[in-house]
DNA sequence: AATTATGTTGCTAT
DNA sequence: CATAGCAACATAAT
């Protein structure tokens, strides 16, 4: 269950495996897995460097792009033994097979011409990106200007921010000690800035704890890297305090009911 | 059996 | 018109 930093690792993956080769077969094992395009009209394309927009993992091929969502449970790996059924399969001419895997095939691939990609993320990526470019906490601010609801809820709004799911809305907060709970027409500017760094913290942090070929994800006994997340009735890091679970939207949220104000 | 799961979309109510 | 909350999607694990 893939949020920007794991998408970012992904990426970098596939680009190392496949740039600089060309495509042998674009194979679609299950077809309700790809939603636009001829995978056969991808064979023989020069494959440029994979990279990241929202939680959107691009791969361009030729003329036209692959996009891959892999929404709660895809991964993008290389094949080998004791891989799963794929939904896709990606063959280079060296041989190398990167292959989608996506248990409860929530996930969705894309192929779509270069002229059409800006429009295609206009409607799949719309948010801005709060990662690798820096901003600063007035930013944040502007970005959810007009929300009413909780903080946590509002920083996973993608049309506003992207890549910030579920797992880094509780970090952020954690990182920056406000609590979750908080409505956004009331966080100060210190706290804004203090949100803004613990997005920041939080991508860059888990980006160098999962980096490499394979994320194990938390569910198939990954090992947690998180501060709260997941971590209901352990001890807060900072203060020692129980960390406590919630339910906001529908959706999990874990903070430290000491030290997050 | 019921609950939970790191995402997105579309509907409805406000 | 914009926002907030919820069901739905499909599957596995506890």
């Amino acid at each position: 269950m893939p949020e920007l930093p794991e998408v970012e690792v992904t990426c970098r993956n596939v680009a190392r495996w496949t740039s600089a080769r060309r495509v042998r077969e674009l194979a679609v094992d299950d077809p309700a897995v790809l939603r636009s395009g001829d995978p056969t009209s991808v064979v023989g394309a020069n494959v440029a460097p994979a990279y990241r927009r929202a939680k959107l993992c691009l791969i361009p091929l030729g003329t036209q792009v692959l996009v891959v969502h892999l929404r709660m449970t895809g991964k993008l790996v290389r094949a080998g033994p004791g891989r799963r059924a794929p939904r896709l399969r990606l063959t280079l001419d060296d041989g190398c097979v990167v292959v989608f895997e996506d248990v409860r095939r929530l996930g969705q691939a894309w192929l779509v011409l270069d002229a059409e990609l800006p429009g295609f993320l206009a409607t799949h990526a719309p948010g801005a990106e709060p990662w690798p470019v820096v901003r600063d906490g007035e930013w944040l601010r502007a970005a959810l200007s007009g929300k009413r609801g909780p903080v946590k809820t509002a920083l996973m709004d993608g049309r506003r921010i992207s890549g910030v799911g579920n797992i880094g809305a509780s970090e952020a907060c954690w990182r920056a000690a406000v609590d979750p709970q908080r409505r956004v027409p009331d966080l100060s500017p210190p706290e804004w800035s203090r949100l803004m760094d613990g997005v920041r913290g939080w991508i860059g942090d888990t980006i160098a704890a999962e980096d490499g070929d394979e994320i194990v994800y938390l569910q198939h006994g990954g090992v947690n890297p998180f501060h709260v997340y997941g971590r209901a009735g352990a001890a807060c890091p900072r203060c020692g305090a129980a960390i406590a679970r919630l339910v906001q939207s529908g959706r999990a949220t874990f903070h430290c009911a000491g030290c997050q104000a």
